[in-house]
DNA sequence: CTTCTTACA
DNA sequence: TGTAAGCA
């Protein structure tokens, strides 16, 4: 009753090419089930690439995913990977704020420069015309 | 034709 | 990750 999938399948499922599904096993966040060299996917393997991909979304690294997942398949309770993620979150927002910040900070010095060639390059051309005249 | 591995970009 | 080669 359980089903499974190809890889083919999954690629199409969640958008990517097998190759990365590929990558992904190499990098053991998962571990499909192996009939001959074929490899089977099962529900629990979909559910892990799902994480795989939020996690990619929210930008986190694939050692990062790699422990949340971890936890996943571990403690059923599911307690000590919410904390992790939570954990993971904060960082993240900490992080994209600063970056922001930063961000901010450049563009209120580019939009004062953008300003300054503006009236230098004005002053220049009324000066020229002035001269010519 | 699809999958797999391995190697290179 | 993409691409490509050589197998099964």
């Amino acid at each position: 009753m359980s089903e499974t999938w190809g890889i083919a399948e999954l690629a199409a499922e969640f958008g990517v090419t097998t190759r990365t599904i590929r990558f992904y096993e190499d990098k053991d966040l998962i571990a499909p089930e192996r009939r001959g060299q074929r490899r089977v996917y099962h529900l629990r393997d979909k559910v892990r690439l799902q994480l795989i991909m939020r996690g990619k979304r929210l930008g986190f690294s694939l050692d990062e995913i790699r422990a949340m997942v971890d936890l996943y398949d571990a403690d059923p309770t599911e307690v000590s990977q919410l904390r992790l993620f939570l954990d993971k979150l904060r960082e993240r927002k900490g992080l994209l704020t600063i970056q922001r910040e930063d961000i901010d900070q450049v563009l209120k010095e580019i939009a004062a420069r953008e300003a300054q060639c503006e009236r230098l390059l004005s002053e220049k051309q009324t000066g020229a015309k002035r001269a010519s005249n």
